[in-house]
DNA sequence: TCAGCGGGATGTCCCCTTCG
DNA sequence: CGAAGGGGACATCCCGCTGA
């Protein structure tokens, strides 16, 4: 029963959609992407160079953009995945950026903390609502599961899914129109098909027609956006798994991952890192 | 030549001080 | 007091070295 939620260490939007911008613009260099976020930060205790990048970069902002899935990678080879790509090209309209992260940070609350089908259910105080979640996680101490149980509500706060008043309540109209963004089956499948079939020729190009689905996920995720439709991850999987199933015209098939490896795409219980499409009549 | 040792780099986890 | 901004111990990984 008792759940297991991590900590968020830096939990402010604004500064966490930065320090993306940060990983984007020096996607796979290191020392780029820290000098970058460290400048975020102001030093006024003329700290080392060493000691940030200790405590600000290793210790606070790569453990909590990894824990939200916006960055994959690690050492020397960390950049966006997907849904961090969203947040970040989702910035030309402020509403819209709102809605992404609305919608990533609802899907991560329904699959990790499940705070907001806690607090669908009845009200509750705000110290109340800390007294029941911290029962049912595990932490070393009260003290401790109260700070991740905090940050937690604090960023379901900022991205509007939830209000105080007297009381910790859902944001009706946010929470309604999350549900609708989320749906993949509300999405324009037809023009999903497209997307992927056009984006995957675009990828494939430069590699034999071997094409890494993470890169596909963010292609199309990208071509979505511009018409200000919101595909996240968990969408477009589920609507590529449909997608596979349901084209009779193609030969698809998924390569798996080399060794241990993150955001891989499921199948029919198997784990996948690439796909390679071809026409059947092509193979004739 | 290669198992195993050691030390640096990286990421995670829990805790603390300061300040308004 | 709570929020902001770390601090520091620790596990793990990686890689070069070393001595039988």
């Amino acid at each position: 029963m008792n759940r297991k939620i991590p900590l968020i260490k830096e939990y402010r939007i604004q500064k966490l959609t930065k320090c993306l911008e940060c990983f984007d613009k020096f996607a796979y260099h290191r020392e780029k992407q820290r000098d970058c976020v460290l400048e975020l930060y102001p030093n006024e205790g003329n700290k080392t160079l060493e000691h940030r990048e200790k405590s600000i970069f290793r210790g606070m902002v790569i453990p909590s953009l990894r824990y939200l899935e916006l960055i994959i990678g690690f050492g020397d080879i960390i950049k966006p995945s997907a849904n961090g790509k969203l947040i970040i090209e989702s910035q030309f309209d402020n509403e819209l950026y709102e809605r992404c992260w609305r919608a990533v940070i609802f899907e991560i609350d329904k699959r990790i903390f499940n705070f907001l089908e806690i607090i669908k259910q009845r009200r509750f105080s705000k110290n109340n609502l800390i007294e029941v979640l911290s029962n049912q996680i595990e932490g070393a101490s009260f003290r401790q599961k109260k700070e991740r149980i905090e940050k937690w509500l604090s960023i379901l706060h900022q991205v509007e899914l939830i209000k105080y008043s007297m009381d910790v309540s859902l944001n009706e109209d946010n929470y309604k129109q999350v549900l609708l963004d989320i749906d993949p089956n509300l999405k324009n499948f037809e023009k999903f098909c497209d997307y992927v079939i056009d984006e995957y020729y675009k990828l494939g190009r430069s590699s034999a027609g071997i094409v890494d689905i993470r890169e596909l996920r963010e292609a199309v995720a990208l071509m979505f956006l511009k018409e200000r439709h919101i595909l996240t991850e968990e969408q477009f999987d589920h609507l590529l798994r449909k997608f596979i199933t349901t084209t009779p015209y193609l030969h698809i098939s998924l390569g798996e991952p080399m060794g241990a490896d993150q955001k891989l795409f499921k199948y029919k219980g198997k784990f996948y890192k690439t796909i390679i499409m071809k026409r059947k009549e092509v193979l004739k």
